[in-house]
DNA sequence: CGGATGCTTCGGCTGCCGCCGAAACGTCGG
DNA sequence: CCGACGTTTCGGCGGCAGCCGAAGCATCCG
């Protein structure tokens, strides 16, 4: 007999097309209009509209009214890791998607996660993190240690509020482009608000991809607050980050 | 508009009740038949199998054929990570269901398989195996390693005559009790010979069953021809080999 | 060899649900 | 107030897909 929540109704949500298209276009954090994610979709509005009910009902989904606008954003980053697990799934099914584009190769290169970096600089980063040991892994979670708590904190993280959060400090999540994990939770949030605060990311509207600017980059890949030269992405040397 | 891989596919997989059932009760990584899956699922064989087939082509799972049985196991650990994800999700409106408890004690600790022991105790000696690269997994099959042929013949194995045989060493075998696999082929009729010559394990007359003695049983959860006090069965609580 | 068991394929039925047109509701601007 | 716009509700249509009965293979057993 079956144990564990019944995973049938929210997984034929997310299996019609226009709700997963909906929910991808979603993915980035940001919070569209049910007329956006329509047009997104390719469906008219009456139809988006019954998909939101249907979605925000299944707690996928909340909406807030601004106007006569309702903004619609992922219910949290629960349903974020969620749907980063799946597309590893549907990456790893063989379906070569026809989408390629030059914004893929910038998409597994660096993108938003919800709310934290994914992609291939995420990906080196934590296992950056866990080669200094600044960040641990024990059983199935991530641990932050000591040396990697004052770290983030000359990086900028506010560790003592992000404690007395709810949410869990780190959060192992997985890249679907990279197949291993990147780091979520609120360190991964704080992370990305910072790199945001300093300019050396911007967000491309409309996608989920990131761009590092140059010198954010060369920042981004020494120790975070730190002032020697050691690189904060550690690569090996027969992998290259361009 | 949209950029990853697509999800609906896989999600609308999941969607039906039906196989979401199959899913879950595969959650625990042990292998079950078609059969058992169509009554977890509470539909006819003939509509389980189409359900089974449309899985394995998306990648959700693998399907093995072993006698008249088909034993069906999620595709990876990483389908396991998503449908756990997905659990979280539906937690909000996910109801438990208790699973169902052994039938036969003896026979699912120990019993015969043809001419090898299997049972829980086949299984856990070859996990314990496994773990200490004795024996390795490579693609489908198991491989004795130079390590275990030493454990291997120390402990009574004659494995000339064994490589020469036409059957193979080491055979990866299903055990229904278990749903994990245990140690067939050459290697794992020795080990049974070896076991009854030893008087560690008497077969009950009339039952598939074979019961430890007290000193077998103590001695067999040792390495196997060593002399020292590690166990043989050496096993974490929460170590998965599919 | 012949019956029993497990699994798969085929064909047809049925119910569900996504879709849109039409229209109502709420908000903003003039 | 009155249109314009964004969103939601209602009703009906159509297609997809899950389901089962029957039949066909494959395998094991006596």
């Amino acid at each position: 007999m079956r144990h564990g929540p019944d995973i049938a109704p929210v997984a034929a949500l997310i299996g019609d097309p226009a709700r997963a298209a909906m929910l991808t276009a979603l993915m980035d954090g940001c919070a569209l209009t049910a007329g956006e994610l329509a047009r997104e979709a390719g469906v008219t509005a009456q139809t988006a509209s019954g998909h939101l009910t249907k979605m925000e009902e299944a707690g996928l989904l909340v909406r807030r009214k601004q106007g006569r606008h309702r903004y619609v954003a992922l219910a949290g980053d629960e349903v974020g890791r969620m749907l980063e697990a799946m597309m590893g799934v549907a990456a790893a099914s063989g379906r070569t998607r026809t989408r390629t584009g030059p914004k893929e190769p910038a998409l597994r290169e660096a993108r938003v996660c919800y709310d934290h970096l994914a992609g291939g600089q995420a990906v080196a980063m934590l296992r950056a993190l866990i080669g200094r040991e600044e960040i641990v892994e024990d059983g199935e979670g991530l641990t932050l240690t000591d040396a990697g708590a004052i770290r983030f904190e000359s990086f900028g993280a506010d560790l003592p509020t992000l404690r007395r959060a709810r949410r869990p400090i780190c959060r192992a999540c997985l890249d679907w482009s990279e197949r291993r994990f990147h780091l979520g939770g609120g360190l991964g949030a704080a992370v990305l608000t910072e790199l945001y605060g300093r300019g050396w990311v911007k967000h491309e509207p409309g996608t989920r991809a990131v761009r590092f600017s140059n010198s954010g980059m060369a920042l981004f890949r020494m120790p975070l607050g730190s002032k020697n030269r050691r690189q904060f992405i550690q690569v090996h040397p027969n992998e290259t980050v361009p």
